[in-house]
RNA sequence: GGAGAGAUGGCCGAGUUGGUCGAAGGCGCUCGACUCGAAAUCGAGUAGGCUGUGAUGAGCGGUCUCUAGGGUUCGAAUCCCUAUCUCUCCGCCA
């Protein structure tokens, strides 16, 4: 969300960020509505101050035995005033607060100009995809015919975009989050947290998944609890209406959770294999920081997911999603993208996203600076990385042309064998 | 699931016969004094949001906030209702 102040006083710059991001939407009745909800503001605050003067009068009045008839009716008719306004005005704040909601983070100025995906940039490229001198097969074929993954009774027991592992492909999804944890914890500085699988609806709206992406998320029926889309979601909300001791800035979490999206708008895409399911897992880096780090810490963040991928010996490209393409409460996003033979191209394995105070000031995350004065933290978050996605790409790349594939190094100890066959 | 207790500032903790209570006291923190320096000691200061006026600074003014939302009242941290959370006991359970 952003700042009532700053839009109220930069117009021109929110107007021309939502254009950069293709957006049609108007400011004028924000404007409009927040000039009338200051001046209702001052009128009523007027007659509080009044209220207050002549209750303490009456009071005064009172204690010393004395009447003060004429004076309470007129305060019982004041306050009847004050309830009506405090109504009008909460009824502006709150269409005020819609209309906030509803608008995104404007992008950073290094953010490129585009329209959508195939106008994002690459920044960088490692590795390159392996020459085959046979026919690969795409993850959930391996899956299958090493009696890895069992996609089909995934079907039968839940539904659609649903899997079960088996045997060492349980224990390959678990030897990657391991892995991946053990690094972001012990090489890279991350706290890992372990967190709650469902949020409360506040917290749904801290992050701001909510009110706007309700479509893609799986409600608790009967109760305002949410499956997580993903640990972004509890981690950064550890925090919500706090103010963290500026020396302790940055904090770095890690996090891994099953995540769960409903995936309503993506009906035929990824319909195969491990890319695109219900459930997920995933292991998530989270940073709080100071507004004048939080680009440098974007920086080492993609850097710590890109990591992972290092040392796994994927190859991978990074891409910085230019306006049209950029998230909503995403001022900056870089994302990652593992090449995947079946795809015959790269696909996104990790989205690093400083959101500079959006979350920070929906969510109440503040610190307090030098001058004693507390300020809203900068959030960033990023994949490192999607487990179910990396156990693709390792399947995928790794396999050998008798069917079996070898396991990268850095995992053949949390493994226990260096090989699936 | 049943019964009871509680939720106050960065933290701890007073205040519940409604009226200078945004809130005693302590801790912490900041500044100053003392000291060669430090500790100890002494003195002063120290909540947040919105809003007005300043330069989107400092300062000053108004208003709101004692878990949240309603209610009673001229006036609520204090009384009533609801929700949430925490703790204790019982039941159940991994």
């Amino acid at each position: 969300m952003l700042d009532f102040k700053f839009v109220r006083g930069n117009p021109e710059i929110v107007q021309d960020a939502l254009s950069r991001r293709g957006s049609q939407v108007s400011l004028d009745d924000f404007l409009q509505l927040e000039e009338q909800r200051r001046d209702k503001l001052f009128v009523v605050e007027q007659m509080k101050s009044r209220r207050n003067i002549v209750s303490e009068e009456i009071g005064r009045l009172k204690k010393s035995g004395k009447e003060a008839k004429d004076m309470v009716l007129e305060m019982r008719d004041l306050s009847k005033q004050i309830k009506e306004r405090d109504e009008e005005i909460r009824s502006l704040e709150e269409q005020l607060q819609d209309i906030l909601l509803g608008i995104p983070n404007i992008p950073h100025e290094t953010v490129p100009l585009g329209s959508g995906e195939s106008d994002n940039p690459i920044v960088r490229m490692w590795g390159s995809p392996r020459n085959f001198n046979f026919e690969p097969k795409p993850h959930w074929d391996i899956g299958e015919a090493l009696d890895v993954i069992d996609f089909e009774r995934g079907g039968k027991v839940t539904g659609a975009r649903f899997s079960f592992y088996k045997g060492l492909g349980s224990r390959l999804e678990r030897s990657v989050l391991n892995f991946m944890l053990d690094l972001h914890t012990t090489e890279h500085g991350y706290v890992e947290i372990f967190p709650p699988f469902m949020v409360s609806r506040d917290s749904m709206v801290g992050t701001g998944q909510l009110p706007k992406f309700a479509y893609d998320m799986f409600k608790i029926e009967g109760m305002e609890y949410y499956l997580i889309p993903t640990a972004e979601v509890p981690v950064t909300n550890l925090y919500r209406n706090e103010i963290l001791d500026g020396e302790k800035l940055p904090i770095s979490h890690c996090a891994y959770s099953a995540c769960f999206r409903a995936e309503a708008g993506a009906a035929g895409r990824d319909t195969r294999g491990l890319i695109r399911q219900h459930q997920f897992n995933k292991v998530e880096l989270v940073k709080f920081c100071r507004p004048e780090q939080s680009y440098a810490e974007l920086e080492k963040l993609t850097g710590n997911a890109e990591r992972v991928l290092h040392l796994l010996g994927l190859p991978y490209r990074v891409v910085v999603l230019c306006t049209g393409d950029l998230g909503f409460s995403s001022a900056k996003t870089y994302d990652i993208e593992v090449w995947l033979p079946s795809y015959q191209g790269y696909k996104e394995i990790s989205s690093c996203s400083n959101f500079e105070n959006y979350q920070a000031r929906r969510a109440g995350i503040r610190f307090r600076n030098e001058k004693g004065k507390t300020e809203l933290v900068h959030t960033l978050n990023g994949s490192g990385l999607a487990v179910g996605r990396t156990v693709a790409a390792i399947l995928e790349n790794y396999q050998e042309a008798d069917g079996t594939v070898t396991i990268p190094k850095v995992l053949q100890p949390y493994m226990g064998t260096d090989r699936i066959s």
